[in-house]
DNA sequence: ACCTGAACACCGTTCAAGT
DNA sequence: ACCTGAACACCGTTCAAGT
């Protein structure tokens, strides 16, 4: 008969009872979990962070604006999986620049292109991810760990260029990894802000230009 | 006697009634206005941007909870004029670093440092200016002049360095100016943020190496 | 001119109670 | 297990009224 347990109890650790279907009894909404998580982030990416309010996406999703105690333990931890959901949106972005740029220099100056037009393109997810909304170190480990992952994106590229000669060797790469994002970190974080808004001031030319910058540095004639 | 107006009328423009004497029927306070901003930035400092309410300043300074509206038209005017404050601080701190340092190399190496240290001294005050509570572009003429007196700073000691030859004479001062800008502003909202907290990954170790990198570039052994 | 006090329209969160 | 509804302890801001 589907789904009968067999007669002899196997030792069955009872810490960690599978559930093997859905229970059926859901009661009002079903997936809530998935639903809040999509209206917060769409609520963020129209109205701000500010404008997200927990009683207006309850309303939103015809449900009790206590319903999502059932799920988050609170706004800030919504706010964390919005936050995860866009670091797992940037690592994308990044390996897909890296890998179509050709894992060179091209695909490491469109990788920085890439982060600031993530940011650009995306502003409510990165003020989420960035703005300082979020206690740290971050209580949810997964939030932690997407983070990391983004980060490694940008550590793999380096080594990648370091072995192939085309970026300094005798320096570390974790500290090579972290100048380059705090880079195009602050060139989002002005862009955002809204500092950038002078003519030819904007962050498309200021990435580009910072690519060859960092590469070649800023050292004049005089200075050998 | 003392104050009195001479007696002739001579041609005095009625739209700025200079006041001699500051009204001696004040009512309760006093200069209320400056008081409050000490109390918003001391709030802000100790309890973080989202610590500060206005009834709790208002109770704070004996003072009923809307007084405030007397001396601002709201929270953000407040935020505001807490936000000018800080550049203005930050600019001295600039424009010191530079000038002991000795208008050169040394200088702009301690004028990044210098940045940096202003804003993991005073995250508060940093997040005010730049964490996005403000409107862009600022409502206040105030803060924006500040904020680009601060740039300004940053600006002169590039050109400087440009006619002195220390600094790529090719390329506009401007934009390198804004590329020196994002980095510095980079690492210091990692490092408030809390993302600077490994081994070795502190603001002021990645200034210094930023320092370094930002003159040289990161360009490896095989590229020329 | 400057400040008060009550009132308004919001918040996030808790908790006993329902199904 | 999942959701509700009332209640609690907060907010910023407005406005008529006081001195």
């Amino acid at each position: 008969m589907p789904g009968s347990m067999g007669v002899m109890a196997v030792s069955r650790t009872p810490r960690t009872p599978r559930r093997l279907r859905r229970p059926p009894d859901r009661y009002h909404h079903g997936d809530l979990r998935r639903a809040l998580l999509e209206e917060a982030a769409r609520t963020i990416q129209h109205e701000g962070v500010d404008g997200l309010t927990l009683r207006a996406v309850g309303e939103r999703l015809g449900v009790s604006r206590t319903a999502l105690y059932r799920h988050f333990t609170d706004k800030s931890a919504l706010l964390s999986a919005v936050a995860r959901q866009g670091f797992g949106m940037l690592r994308l972005a990044l390996t897909d620049a890296w890998e179509k740029g050709g894992r060179g220099r091209p695909g490491f100056d469109a990788m920085g292109l890439a982060y600031v037009r993530f940011a650009v393109g995306n502003p409510a997810y990165y003020r989420v991810m960035f703005g300082g909304f979020l206690a740290r170190p971050a209580p949810d480990p997964d939030l932690s760990q997407e983070a990391a992952a983004a980060f490694q994106v940008l550590v793999d590229a380096i080594v990648a260029q370091q072995k192939a000669g085309l970026v300094r060797e005798d320096d570390d790469p974790l500290q090579l990894a972290r100048l380059i994002w705090a880079m195009v970190h602050g060139i989002a974080m002005l862009a955002i802000d809204g500092h950038l808004q002078h003519e030819g001031a904007d962050a498309e030319s200021l990435s580009a230009f910072a690519n060859v910058r960092i590469r070649t540095g800023i050292t004049g004639s005089e200075v050998i």
